[in-house]
DNA sequence: TCCGCAAGTGACCGGCCAGTCACTTTCCGA
DNA sequence: TCGGAAAGTGACTGGCCGGTCACTTGCGGA
């Protein structure tokens, strides 16, 4: 994960980046491997190539802090980038551009989801992780309600400019977060499934599932020809 | 949790029966409290009110099975009566119909939910757990594709009639299901939440979050006024 | 070249807990 | 009433892992 650096950036302080970078990394792919419970600190700093003190050194709270340094750096900021880019100067204004906005959305949402699977899916899994700091707890419900107001926002607009059925915009973000979600572990189940077949593969394609929840969201499941509602 | 039991039992065998349920009690409860990783059998054990190696003669794996069983016996159980209930012999000839009959599912769901809170949340929370023996993991999901299964069975009996719009039954009951965890999810950030107040409430009462849910699953979110999709 | 300090290291400690098994208690039929 | 089997018990073991700290390494300035 190659990230820009300010070049005012001394070489000692480069490398220390550098190392505390790799040192996410070689956490990140243990946590999505083995979950949080299974991952040791030992593992991670095998694999980052460092002795386990230096992991201390870099994150003093330990298992902890790079479980939460994680999601606040990789999955919470990915996220809000999409959105924000998304909806960034978006046409909410008529019902027929806040679809193709959102559908845009969503789109690049299951497009992320495929090339970050790993670390979302490990967050989806264990986000709301019981057996933690109540305090920890607590920012890790922060950032899930960031992620839910920033998404919030552009419903909000659209309902404001008639786009969208005048309801209330939180539980509708939280809807289409839920939503995305289903398919995510619709598509893990299918994975996990690869050794003994049981069910088939639910969604399709990244596209094909962004069409499918599109639809299913925002024009409903009813029938067209259907009255409106009483 | 009283469970009718055959009366051709001997009275050693329903007192057996009897310290299984309590067994399986204890474990709920300590489960729902602590998560599968934060529970000790011991704990368990004391809870239920027996010696820990009382535990392992009824349930010879122990902690997995304790927790696989739970999940068999009570929760999948409980959706599939409440999927059962639902759909047992309802009209989903036509769109009113069938909107009324799922309508009425969500209702009965978020009420079932509401009175098994800690189960329910748990295993939202850990049922698709890494860290578990692959062997359980496929169990898991084969109970997961049971309850999608049985709830893809009147949504393609709908499509089929016409009431709901030609979309594959599967994916959509994994939608169905995402949105009702994502309320679940949401209701816990609130109560979480309780010590220091960050979000809002987001759904109302679960009769209020079931018109919700079903309004924006069948209705869809985009105005009505809006022309059908092209 | 050499010295001192910042950085890195991994053996070790303490706590935790799943699962075992030799022992005790209870039950029931003879 | 008594004896043996079935059921119950909890101290114990082995393994695991998060976090510590005394030691080593190597870098950069003098």
């Amino acid at each position: 994960m190659e990230v820009a650096v300010a070049p005012s950036l001394s070489r000692r302080e480069r490398e220390r980046l550098a190392r505390r970078e790799a040192m996410l990394d070689a956490a990140l792919s243990v946590f999505a491997e083995k979950g949080y419970v299974g991952a040791s600190v030992d593992e991670i700093a095998e694999r980052a190539e460092f002795g386990k003190g230096t992991i201390y050194n870099y994150f003093p709270d330990g298992k902890d802090e790079l479980f939460l340094t994680l999601f606040e750096e990789r999955v919470a900021a990915g996220l809000h980038r999409v959105i924000e880019s998304s909806f960034d100067g978006a046409d909410l204004s008529a019902p027929a551009a806040a679809r193709k906005t959102f559908h845009g959305f969503i789109r690049l949402l299951l497009h992320y989801f495929e090339e970050s699977r790993g670390p979302l899916l490990m967050f989806m899994k264990e986000g709301h992780r019981t057996k933690i700091a109540v305090e920890q707890e607590v920012q890790f419900a922060r950032h899930f309600a960031g992620i839910i107001d920033a998404l919030a926002a552009p419903i909000e607009q659209a309902v404001a400019a008639g786009a969208l059925r005048p309801l209330p915009a939180h539980p509708v973000a939280h809807v289409l977060m839920g939503n995305v979600r289903a398919y995510l572990m619709a598509e893990v189940d299918a994975d996990c499934d690869s050794s003994g077949t049981l069910p088939p593969t639910p969604f399709g394609s990244a596209d094909e599932a962004a069409e499918f929840l599109t639809t299913v969201l925002f024009d409903g499941l009813l029938s067209p020809d259907s009255a409106p509602d009483a």
